[in-house]
DNA sequence: AGAGGACATTCAGGAAACCTTCAGACGGCG
DNA sequence: CGCCGTCTGAAGGTTTCCTGAATGTCCTCT
């Protein structure tokens, strides 16, 4: 799943409040098991509980609940001195001046259907920006392929490189697991939206795409001659890809 | 999440009137992100408690309160030896009358509904005047654009451009966080009033109209050659739009 | 070597995001 | 009261991206 550099940090706490119980699942197997501790509640009422018992480090909260809806659940735990960022899950139809004031303080939302990688991002930097964390970096490198979260760019080399939303995606994923063969099923269910019904040979596009942009290049070195740079992205053969750099 | 250039000096204590938990919520997440330590109170009465308890760098102080209006509690913990700005909030529709003679002192006033970019703005303004701090700089850059916070001065290249207050809201929370991508949403959130309801297309109007008074300028060098400026404002795709000296 | 399967590449249509402009509404100011 | 700058919503045009499909290439197994 979304395995990511576990070294980061001390590991922080989440609490998932939806209750659809297969999004409450996709959501916890994946930041389980990259590496946060997780609690999750279904409801409004049982969120607040468990928001006030666990003292978690950030929230993902459903705005729309059976109960209690999100924002109140905010207010009620804010009264209570808890201030950790929120990260709210909106379906694309809300009326905007619902989704209006929400990426105030630390907070920030998603909409349905998202896909993870939107997810594990804005966690991450909702969390680098909270947090006293000096050392924290937007920068997450393979080799010299460097991508920064925060002005979302892709440098190969020091040369800057113009990736389509999706590219940027996909690549952020493949990076985030270095040296870790991805599925393409598992690259289909990170970087595209859950709900996605269509093919995985998408994936194989995608790859092509970003290759193209990042492995196809000649740089030229300060004696000012030309090569080609390695290729990063690797492919395995019927299991899937992986980037990393090349054992020489 | 404004005032984002968190190296700024020692950290502010500031303490939040209001009776509305909502704008006081509002308010306590983004200063408390934006690196101020806050305290709040919901009534006059614990409002003059807390103060003199804390005694706070700035006090934002709703007019309207409750028990004990705005001015009485000024004047009491003025009374008490408390000498710390005061930034009230009032109404659109208070007449000019009791506006009058807020501004004496270090005080200024912002009316409801607000932006939080005003709210910040005048924040720092106040700050800059009434602490010693010597290295207080009203100028914010980025390459040759440069905006001055006492005057409201914008100029790129030298030479002045003018700009309509949303303009200069705008460019001011870009310039703040350059190099950081920002999403519509949050532009919203923090240029627009908080009681907005429409919609976020109106960001790309004003992205528009700023291009074209900052990023499409013809400026003469010295020895006499015209030449376009490098534009400044980025649109990253699918993700929002950032602010900074471009690369390379 | 050949067949079959897995992967790579390319392209075009449609969709989405974005840019620009404009007219009307609104408010401040003389 | 009328003028003027500003704000807002909407429309139209433009660019970029996404997706599915078609075709080509490489690998592997027999």
């Amino acid at each position: 799943m979304s395995g990511m550099n576990a070294s980061k940090g001390t590991e922080a706490k989440i609490v998932v409040v939806d209750d659809e119980p297969s999004i409450r699942e996709l959501l916890v197997a994946s930041l389980h098991f990259a590496g946060y501790e997780v609690e999750t509640a279904a409801s409004g009422s049982e969120a607040i509980e468990v928001i006030e018992r666990t003292k978690p480090d950030l929230i993902i909260l459903d705005v729309m609940l059976p109960d209690i809806d999100g924002f109140t659940v905010t207010r009620r735990i804010r009264q209570e001195g808890i201030d950790a960022p929120v990260l709210f899950l909106t379906a694309r139809d809300d009326t905007q001046d619902k989704v209006m004031g929400l990426t105030v303080g630390g907070d920030d939302y998603v909409t349905k259907p998202f896909s993870l990688e939107e997810v594990v991002a804005r966690i991450r930097a909702i969390l680098r920006r909270t947090r006293e964390h000096v050392e924290d970096d937007p920068v997450i490198r393979v080799g010299d392929l460097e991508i920064n979260e925060d002005s979302h760019d892709v440098t190969r080399a020091g040369r800057p490189i113009d990736l389509s939303p999706t590219e940027y995606k996909l690549l952020r994923y493949l990076m985030d697991n270095e040296g870790r063969v991805l599925s393409k099923a598992q690259i289909l269910d990170h970087v595209w939206q859950y709900d996605w019904g269509g093919d995985a040979a998408i994936v194989e596009s995608y790859i092509s795409y970003l290759r193209k942009k990042v492995d196809d290049l000649e740089v030229t070195d300060e004696d000012g001659t030309k090569h080609k740079v390695q290729p990063l992205i690797e492919t395995k053969r019927g299991i899937g890809y992986m980037i990393r750099v090349p054992r020489s």
